[in-house]
DNA sequence: CCATCATATGCCGATATCGGCATGCGTCAA
DNA sequence: TTGACGCATGCCGATATCGGCATATGATGG
């Protein structure tokens, strides 16, 4: 009984956790130091089960820190998880900066193999 | 008659389309220079209508263009898409490198508050 | 024109996602 | 202890997502 498998565990890795465009705000907003959940979803005009939740994804996968700070909890940024996605996008430095008005790698080969001749 | 929102329109933009990691295996197999839909699902160990999906989100965000070559239809890397993703990334460098061990920027503020007396 | 190859698309089922709401739970102050 | 505050969690509805499959579409060659 074959079960359907609907869709590869994507779920908890930082890719993803970047992808929603509200916890990508809560990030930057993180920068400026420590926040409680209700200032953070005050500032970016959320709810605060809104916030929680994306916090929630947030730390899960490292991104975000918190701790208790009497009846608040403070969310702090970590962002070494940020590295590899960083790392990842840099392996593509090289092909941003071709010229690519209408050529391709496929096409750079024929026009470099015509110089050699 | 509130109709709820159910989700941000997060389709269709890159951070999206890279949280998917066969887009990504894909992207990178392309660093390599363009190729048939059949070629990378054979690759990548999917079927090709997989494939072509994965390949159709990655278009709709300019990460790969597509150019018929007689029967086949080759598909190229366009990774300038890519850069703002770098950047946005590279805005948290200087935290990455920070001693999280224990820390966190609101302690630092403490321990400097300290200093200062 | 027809058969074939290459690719795209449509449909389905299972599940993940997100927002809104209500509510639970812990902490602090009076 | 009780009320108020801060936050997390659970439930719901709507929708997006992904894989598998069948099939449509398109181009090619005979």
């Amino acid at each position: 009984m074959m079960v359907p498998m609907a869709r590869a565990a994507t779920t908890s890795d930082v890719f993803n956790a970047i992808a929603e465009p509200q916890r990508r705000e809560i990030l930057v907003l993180l920068r400026a130091g420590e926040r409680p959940v209700t200032e953070l979803a005050q500032e970016l005009g959320m709810t605060q089960p809104g916030a929680s939740k994306h916090l929630r994804v947030l730390r899960e996968v490292g991104l975000v820190r918190d701790r208790k700070a009497g009846k608040q909890r403070l969310y702090g940024l970590d962002a070494r998880g940020l590295r590899p996605v960083h790392e990842w996008t840099g392996g593509f430095e090289q092909f941003w900066n071709e010229s690519f008005d209408r050529l391709d790698a496929y096409v750079q080969d024929l026009k470099q193999t015509q110089q050699e001749e």
